[in-house]
DNA sequence: AGGCTAGTTGCAAACGAGTCGCATCTGAAC
DNA sequence: GTTCAGATGCGACTCGTTTGCAACTAGCCT
């Protein structure tokens, strides 16, 4: 499953496209509210934003197309170590994977991209004799800023 | 895979003692099934495994000495990237971190622990100054078994 | 030994994230 | 325009986890 390399802003919908998946209104709205997105979105944020653009989506056509986008390799899902609840959190996958790390005091997330991470998942490849499709790294612990 | 037995059997029991935390029936024999797992364990494995040694042992205790366990640094917790549902899997925080592998074919966890993986995290503590308290690095592939 | 009390428990009910069945609707291929 | 696989909204459901509460108990203090 060889995926481009390259991605530009507001490619959702051609990635899809591409591989003939039917474009419709709900999924348009979602598509572009995961495009525009400038943080980790959960399903319910998700949800609601994509509702002020199409106000009929349902929250299960939102599972449905998370799913899809899952499935098609175009989003990764986070735990972003449960630190605002047991749900599970969405951002477009590009081109380099990155560690999240949560802060447990303040509760910021910040995102890491490491060559030594490369490295790591060309380690495991290799030694384990193990073809990775999806990784996850997360890191809970205390960031530098003051006691807030 | 082999689960690394660096500590000893009752362990778990002891640090509690050490904490000054109260010692009960149901409490000990979830330390003890957690103490001598061979695989990682959901709740619900965990209780079924409890109540062989007390047959009162409640869900909800499970689940509570759970989070005690967790914010006691004792246990860490595992999605194994959701691969038998939206659960979580527990296993006792040993010496050395380790990063779970999981197979989207044939569904098996493996485990392989990295110097790679140290100085990853060694170098977020250092660029990115954030003090790690908890990592969890999950990697869902194909494992190098047959089609099966 | 016996009492005190904060911490723990079992139970049942509640919760929230996510799923599913189904009747209806629709995009896009012809 | 017709067609129909695929997508949708809706509501009911599952499942993992949490919570309120009254009863119980471990461990400390006499």
């Amino acid at each position: 499953m060889p995926l481009p390399q390259t991605e530009i802003p507001g490619r959702l919908q051609s990635h899809l496209a591409d591989r003939g998946i039917r474009m419709t209104g709900p999924r348009r709205a979602i598509l572009q509210v995961m495009e525009t997105a400038t943080k980790h979105l959960d399903a319910a944020q998700l949800l609601r934003k994509a509702q002020k653009l199409d106000a009929s989506v349902d929250r299960s056509t939102v599972y449905r197309t998370l799913k899809l986008l899952k499935r098609q390799g175009l989003i990764d899902e986070l735990d972003l170590m449960h630190i605002h609840g047991e749900g599970h959190y969405y951002e477009r996958k590009l081109n380099r994977d990155h560690i999240h790390m949560a802060c447990l005091r303040c509760g910021k997330i910040m995102e890491f991209v490491s060559d030594i991470f490369e490295k790591l998942k060309g380690q495991v490849e290799k030694d384990c004799r193990f073809r990775i499709v999806v990784s996850r790294l997360e890191i809970g612990g205390y960031c530098a800023g003051g006691s807030k």
